[in-house]
DNA sequence: ATAATTGTTTGCAGTGAGTGCAAGTTTGTC
DNA sequence: GACAAACTTGCACTCACTGCAAACAATTAT
């Protein structure tokens, strides 16, 4: 285990390429809830079972998330300038992610698919969670906020709603571009999205 | 069809209320992932075929989610007094939800099950998506926003994402009661959760 | 080179979720 | 009581996913 670019290495990544690789294309052929691992696994050229030894789940291999991408948005946490505010953070967290999924040309294609289909909304929201409460963890550190505070958590949540708000909102509207959609969630969620919030807490009930 | 309290109604109604407090029971005692549906249709005393006849997944009958709760929620987002702001009406909404359930006595125990296990937490929140879809369309109505605005479904999301982050930090913070914590995050949702908010939009980069 | 070691792939057997179908049973209607 | 509609059930089936042990390939030591 010495060698960093060994042939070992170099294997695993080509068939964890392959299984991917055919597990989109797939989904996007058939619908994503009409590939099967068995079909998968055949067009990557290996045995079921070795789809299930890179993948935990069948949805992940169509996710293919990319863990560099966490790897990058913790380091980005907790290395923001000192006066950078909080959800500011997380707008460039975003758009560094929104970069790199550009940059494959298929961010909306993936996008759509993955909004339209209830089990991939799952595998994502899930990795997400997890996301979430990492870098919940690294901003609550960061900001120094009193323990107890929902407000660490609550502005990575949100921002993370703001994403899925904008694709989901992308679709119906497709005129309106991702990121016109999401900076318009972000400065809502900073600036605040009711300004006339006010129940009325002594009342007991209603109509 | 004419009898709304005939045998036939009551019998499902006994039926659906077994499987799911023998789910909920089987779940609280075992964990989630180890109970089968054969050991909820057994305790139930109906078959497996039977129990997939009243919930589509397993998942279902452990959350048990009453299907009135978005009925009331719906009819109370389109009957709100004109003058009550988005969010006050989602605050509303919430709250009527968290009285019902914790006249159960079963809020937190229930909570923490759902934030504990990926599966519920999979089926509650993809619930949750279609419930927002529908509040959305609600609001989206009454609010009378430019199409293609991002504010109705940023509004409904982050308040279902408030509750979730409540739901988290109570369990680590269980000295905070939920509906503390709810507030804090319905307060920061409406006036602004970062005034500080503002991304150098020029800034082509960042190290 | 060859042998020993370690990591990877694979087949196999098994559990459990979930579905469609057809037959049987119960309930409501006339 | 006869008839239709709704509900339950068993059966056979597909598919996801897991543990285990044998086969295989890459790496390292000799």
């Amino acid at each position: 285990m010495q060698i960093e670019g060994g042939l070992r290495e170099r294997k695993k990544q080509q068939t964890r390429a392959a299984l991917t690789d055919a597990a989109l294309r797939l989904a996007l052929e058939k619908g994503p809830d009409h590939v099967t691992v068995e079909e998968i696994a055949e067009a990557a050229d290996v045995s079921v079972r070795t789809f299930f030894n890179y993948f935990p789940h069948k949805e992940h291999a169509i996710l293919a998330r990319n863990p560099e991408h966490l790897e990058a948005a913790l380091e980005r946490m907790r290395t923001a300038p000192a006066d950078e505010s909080p959800l500011t953070t997380m707008w460039f967290i975003v758009h560094d992610v929104l970069r790199d999924l550009e940059s494959d040309g298929q961010l909306s294609r993936r996008g759509e698919l993955i909004m339209s289909s209830p089990s991939l909304l799952y595998q994502l929201m899930l990795s997400s969670i997890d996301d979430e409460r990492q870098l919940t963890a690294a901003l609550t550190e960061r900001m120094g906020e009193p323990a107890g505070s929902i407000r660490p958590g609550l502005i990575v949540s949100a921002a993370g709603t703001a994403c899925r708000v904008a694709v989901e909102l992308h679709k119906t509207a497709p005129d309106r571009p991702i990121r016109d959609l999401l900076d318009e969630g972000f400065q809502l969620l900073a600036r605040g999205t009711d300004p006339d919030f006010g129940p009325v807490h002594q009342q007991k009930g209603h109509s």
